[in-house]
RNA sequence: GCUCAAGUGGCGGAAUUGGUAGACGCGCUGGAUUCAAAAUCCAGUUUCUUCGGAAGUGUGGGUUCGAUUCCCACCUUGAGUACCA
């Protein structure tokens, strides 16, 4: 019999399916072993070759563990919530668990036919509520708890109320809110619940905030900053822009420094290790204030922020009828009684406020109104009420009551606001951030981010008016625009001064778009001779350079480098190389109190809200403004039906269009939202969870993937512990791989799960690239006796094509194969066009454009045999009249010459034609040959192109393979019980040793080589044996598991392949007597000689010198020096 | 700009602690078989060559008896990141 790839493999997969051969046992005496794949997106395209690559490398490595004698875990599920379901169900309005279920069909049709030995009984789906249950469940763990800095874990929030309660919140070390005011422990019992909530609510792991996000308005959504690329979105490319809204955040902050310690101890490649702590970006350095001198600016005269001027602006537009009545009355007090009509006053927008008088008129019931009244009594402020009521019935009595309250202020509190004042003055400081704090004494100047908060406080009224410019012009330009000029220094002084902490020197203050407000604290202290752009900066407005570096030449550039000087010009550091300087710097920062050591982060939290459909559903609700979990035992909280997946019209998130969706607390059920007014209903959040929740965790679930009442049991969690060999994408360094890090050190912290990384070897697999085909359409712009009725349109007229080296000859401006082309055009035109009078003259220039063919209608060769496949590819209709031009630059009729393609590699995409599905793959030369021809084509970590000619050489090999075991013409199974020859053995052996050292590298290329030599060799030695020929089979099993199974049952095994023992390597069939030296003179092998290797040095020397090959290349020189390595080499130096 | 990875025949790639550069496969050339094609098998295939040999792993240096491998500088390509103080 034949190899026959199609019977066999659709035997065994159906075989392995219902025996469930890859089962596996959560208990077991055998080591585990966990093998897991990034799970796929089920996309509606289906899986081309580039796809498996990593699960075919996998594959192997998790049935090679079980050949070990591992207890292998092996799942595959999808991450199926999703962008592209949503916006086909936008489109079609096919509800994306619909398309997803089909998508998922697709996949898993498409996987079971290249033989995966994957435990399906363990699949999981991200959208499944089953699965999204669990991930809702960690969501509520999450909310439940903060990060104690003391401990470094998480911990549920109990604890720190209960701190609270005993303690306030002072000696509380949490990552948290950066803007929490101190309370007290009776402070805190005496708050109300609501604003308990608020303040817990800073805490938690999880947030509430008014965040400034990455907002795309063309997809309707939040994006993460990992999903943008150069300012557009990863999927799409549409414009984000910056947008303020309330969104949940993951505090995964507060676990930086552990995701970067964590790395230490995982083996992931050094390239996404290095991508990670990056996106970490920890810097050391310290913290240090400078004063702020007093000068002539106040508070009240001071200009306002841009953000506050575009808040004024609305506010005059819309101001309610009431509003201006009043202020018609008010704007005529003149002199010391003027009054001013919404002015900011320490963050709180005044209605009318008379600043002689220190007197606020304010309309009553805003939403902050105790604040707002002690932060006016505290400044010093009387405050009048009023109400629109008043004003309507009779304004003149409100006037009245505006007077009596201007002419009694309190006594107390005029001399609280003198006092408050002066401090003040004194108060105001600038910190900052720096890694350099050893390079202080040359500080010339600092600059600010223009969205500074003080900014607005320190301007001098001279510099108001440019630096309000500036900072309006900065607020217009888009972070887009901000980061395509990165050259154009520009900034402005804000005419303040600063007083330098050690020489007491003032310091110019400036505000300069080139220091951002999101990172450290908005302020730099600027050392222009050791920072490049704050030496461009100082260059370009003309500020002091002082140089601080012993021995620098800092007339061009600035000095960035640490080691190699000394610092000099900075009294008590003069004299003090990089590091001593750093730690006597912060020494006296800390001694004085002026600074401290810090370390500083880049990454900052994940914002965790989408506004989309397609993703799980938050277990929230809000009651009073307040998110509320829903108790974890009425889990799932199932994504409600919606009759459109688009925002709604007022703009909330798509669930915003679902009729019953809000919560009923009383019977613990989702209800119609028009029961809302009841006193127990409520309504859900609106949002749903990113991408990224689902497969922060999935690893876990697939332990005990059909648990319903746990997230996993304790057992499957602590018998599995962790992923030993995860194969994935590099595309997502800084998305899942990050975030899964950083919940599973969560789930750690709370005793959920037994191990704080999750993945102890990952392997990133690399991209397979199409290798798209191009024809070349030659064309001169042809005119002829158009009273004639020629007609370039017309249905007759042909398209031409020249072979590939006819176009480069013709790109290279080869003038006689031009001449030629355009001889055979005009000659092959007027022929066609020669019953109509026609005379064709070419003019003008040609033209040669390269374009895209379908790649499968290109052989081996790169040659387009099948000239009317081309013709008949529904891709071409318009080239019916074809004329293809061969490499001899003869127009094709028949065998006569050939039309070779241009090839160039790029990634697989429908729309560049490169395409190749793994169906027609297996369907032709069948999975085996698949598997082994993805691990052929290179190492496994390498991006490489796919050409399916290449497959041959696997699939001949599986032939030979296959004859091996098989007699005669009829290919009868035929197998010898002799003895197995000594060249046999060796053989088996030497490829045994390098399997078994391959599969430990990874290097499955070099495997596949290595059986094809070792089949070459049996071959020729016409091997016939079981000895052999049994342990063979099991070597490629791993590989090309359907023809071993096959090969295997009929041997007379009964048991499937899968389980039995690999061949154990034996050194004695390897060991030799005689070696074949390479006799080499000056490092360049010459000839080989044979001698026995336990031959000594010296006599292999006298041996090789008295050789007569040796003698003619010495050439009558004697050898300086004779190196003899037993074993490897002799090598003559002349 | 910075960080990282990689440069070897016509192509994919091999050479695991420095020791025979180009394994294995594709493609190509010639041959056998065939009426013919496919399939299969055999031989050859880095370049130059006066057929003795010689040169050769991005470029230029260095270390070494010996370098694709180690060190330095540069060039090219790819990936990530981007005013991070």
């Amino acid at each position: 019999m034949q190899y026959n790839h199609k019977e066999i493999e659709a035997n065994w997969q159906k075989h392995w399916a219902e025996k469930q051969t890859f089962k596996a046992s959560n208990n077991s005496d055998k080591p585990k072993y966990y093998v897991l794949d990034m799970f796929p997106y089920p996309s509606g395209a289906g899986l081309h070759v580039g796809h498996p690559l990593g699960y075919i490398a996998s594959d192997i490595y998790a049935r090679y563990k079980r050949h070990k004698g591992f207890n292998v875990l092996h799942p595959q599920g999808y991450d199926s919530f999703g962008l592209p379901a949503e916006q086909y169900a936008i489109q079609t309005g096919q509800h994306p668990a619909k398309t997803t279920e089909e998508n998922i069909k697709t996949y898993r049709r498409q996987l079971d036919r290249i033989g995966f030995s994957f435990d399906w009984s363990r699949e999981i789906k991200t959208s499944d509520p089953n699965y999204y249950k669990w991930t809702q469940w960690i969501f509520i763990q999450i909310f439940n708890s903060w990060y104690n800095k003391d401990t470094d874990k998480a911990e549920d929030i109990s604890t720190l109320v209960s701190l609270f309660e005993t303690a306030g919140n002072k000696k509380v070390n949490a990552v948290c809110d950066d803007e929490i005011q101190a309370f007290t422990a009776s402070a805190w019992k005496k708050f109300s619940k609501k604003k308990q909530e608020e303040i817990l609510l800073k805490y938690r792991l999880t947030y509430l905030s008014e965040t400034e996000v990455n907002w795309c308005p063309e997809l309707g959504t939040v994006l993460a900053n990992d999903e943008i690329i150069n300012g557009v979105s990863e999927r799409g490319g549409h414009p984000v822009i910056r947008k303020k809204m309330m969104q949940w955040s993951m505090r995964i902050s507060a676990y930086a420094q552990r995701l970067l310690d964590g790395l230490q101890k995982i083996d992931w490649p050094q390239p996404l290790k290095d991508s990670q702590t990056n996106w970490i970006g920890r810097s050391q350095g310290a913290m240090v204030s400078f004063k702020v001198l007093p000068n002539e600016a106040s508070e009240e005269t001071g200009p306002l922020s841009y953000k506050k001027i575009e808040e004024i602006k609305e506010l005059r537009l819309n101001s309610p009828k009431t509003t201006s009545l009043l202020w018609d009355k008010l704007r005529k007090k003149k002199g010391a009684i003027k009054f001013r009509q919404q002015y900011i006053l320490g963050g709180f927008l005044t209605d009318f406020v008379c600043f002689n008088k220190k007197t606020i008129v304010e309309f009553v019931g805003k939403d902050d109104e105790i604040e707002r009244a002690n932060y006016f009594a505290s400044e010093g402020y009387a405050v009048v009420y009023i109400s629109n009521d008043e004003i309507l019935k009779n304004i003149d009595a409100v006037l009245s009551k505006i007077n009596n309250g201007i002419q009694f202020p309190k006594i107390a509190e005029i001399q609280k606001v003198a006092k408050k004042k002066v401090k003040k003055e004194v108060e105001k400081q600038i910190d900052v951030f720096t890694t350099r704090p050893d390079t202080i004494f040359g500080v010339s100047f600092m600059t600010l981010a223009p969205e500074h908060e003080l900014v607005s406080q320190i301007v001098t009224d001279k510099q108001k008016k440019a630096v309000n410019a500036y900072i309006t012009a900065t607020a217009k330009r888009s972070e887009r625009d901000r980061m395509a000029d990165v050259k154009t220094i520009s900034g402005v002084f804000t005419g303040a001064y600063a007083e330098h902490p050690f020489t007491g020197e003032k310091v110019q203050i400036w505000i300069g778009d080139y220091v951002l407000a999101s990172y450290g604290t908005g302020a730099v202290m600027a050392v222009p001779c050791g920072d490049q752009r704050d030496y461009d900066f100082a260059k370009h407005f003309d500020i002091e350079i002082p140089n601080i570096f012993e021995g620098v030449d800092i007339s061009e550039n600035a000095y960035e480098g640490k080691e190699g000087t000394k610092i000099s010009n900075s009294d008590f550091l003069n004299g003090l190389p990089y590091k001593k300087a750093m730690k006597t710097i912060i020494y006296e920062l800390e001694k004085r109190k002026i600074g401290f050591g810090k370390i500083n982060y880049r990454l900052r939290d994940a914002v965790f809200s989408r506004q989309r459909y397609w993703g799980e559903p938050f277990p929230v609700y809000y009651k009073n403004g307040m998110p509320q979990m829903i108790d974890a035992k009425h889990l799932p909280i199932e994504l409600p039906e919606v009759e459109k997946y688009l925002p709604t019209k007022d703009g909330k998130p798509p669930l915003g269009n679902a009729e019953v969706w809000a919560w009923d607390t009383e019977n613990n059920a989702i209800v119609s939202n028009d029961k809302i007014n009841k006193a127990t209903v409520f309504p859900l959040e609106l949002n749903t969870m990113p991408g990224w929740a689902g497969s922060s965790w999935y690893f876990n679930r697939y332990m005990d993937a059909k648990n319903s009442e746990e997230f996993a049991s304790k057992e499957a969690l602590d018998y599995w512990q962790d992923v030993d060999l995860y194969i994935g994408g590099s595309e997502h360094a800084t998305g899942h791989l990050l975030y899964a890090r950083f919940w599973q050190k969560f789930l750690f912290d709370k005793g959920i799960v037994p191990v704080d990384e999750f993945a102890k070897k990952l392997i990133n697999q690399g991209m397979i690239t199409g290798a798209s085909a191009f024809s070349y359409r030659f064309s001169w712009m042809t005119v002829s006796n158009p009273d004639k009725g020629f007609d370039i349109l017309d249905p007759k007229m042909p398209n031409f094509f020249i072979s590939k080296s006819i176009y480069d000859k013709i790109q290279n401006g080869d003038a006689e194969e031009i001449a030629k082309m355009k001889s055979i055009y005009v000659n092959t035109l007027n022929e066609i066009f020669s019953g109509s009078e026609v005379d064709v003259v070419g003019n003008k220039g040609i033209t040669v454009s390269p374009r895209r063919l379908n790649v499968s209608l290109v052989n081996a060769s790169d040659e387009l045999e099948d000239i009317e496949a081309f013709k008949n590819d529904p891709l071409n209709k318009g080239y019916k009249n074809a004329i293809f031009i061969g490499e001899n630059g003869e127009i094709i009729e028949g065998k006569n010459d050939k039309y070779i393609v241009g090839r160039e590699v790029e990634k697989m995409s429908k729309s560049k034609y490169n395409v190749v599905s793994p169906d027609a793959i297996c369907e032709e030369y069948g999975a085996d040959s698949l598997r082994l021809f993805e691990m052929f084509l290179g190492p496994l970590e390498q991006s490489k192109p796919w050409k399916t000619s290449g497959i041959s050489g696997v699939y001949s090999f599986l032939k030979k393979l296959w004859k091996l075991y098989h007699l005669g013409e009829n290919e009868t199974f035929f197998v010898s019980e002799e003895k197995a020859t000594k060249e046999e053995l060796k053989t088996l052996h030497k490829t045994i040793k390098k399997v078994d050292e391959d599969i430990a590298n990874f290097s499955f290329n070099t495997s596949v080589s290595s059986f094809m030599i070792a089949v070459n060799e049996l071959t020729a030695l016409k091997c016939n044996s079981r000895e052999v020929l049994e342990p063979l089979t099991i070597l490629i099993s791993p590989y090309a598991p359907h023809i071993s199974e096959e090969l295997w049952s009929k041997l007379g095994n009964k048991e499937s392949i899968s389980t039995v023992e690999f061949p154990e390597f034996d050194e004695k069939h390897l060991v030799e007597s005689s070696k074949n030296y390479p006799i080499s003179f000056n490092g360049k092998m010459r000839f080989m000689l044979e001698f026995p290797l336990d031959m000594s040095k010296e006599e292999i020397e006298k041996q090789v010198l008295v050789h007569e090959k040796t003698i003619a290349q010495l050439d009558g020189r004697t050898p300086k020096k004779v190196i003899v390595v037993p074993g490897k080499i002799v090598n003559i130096v002349g």
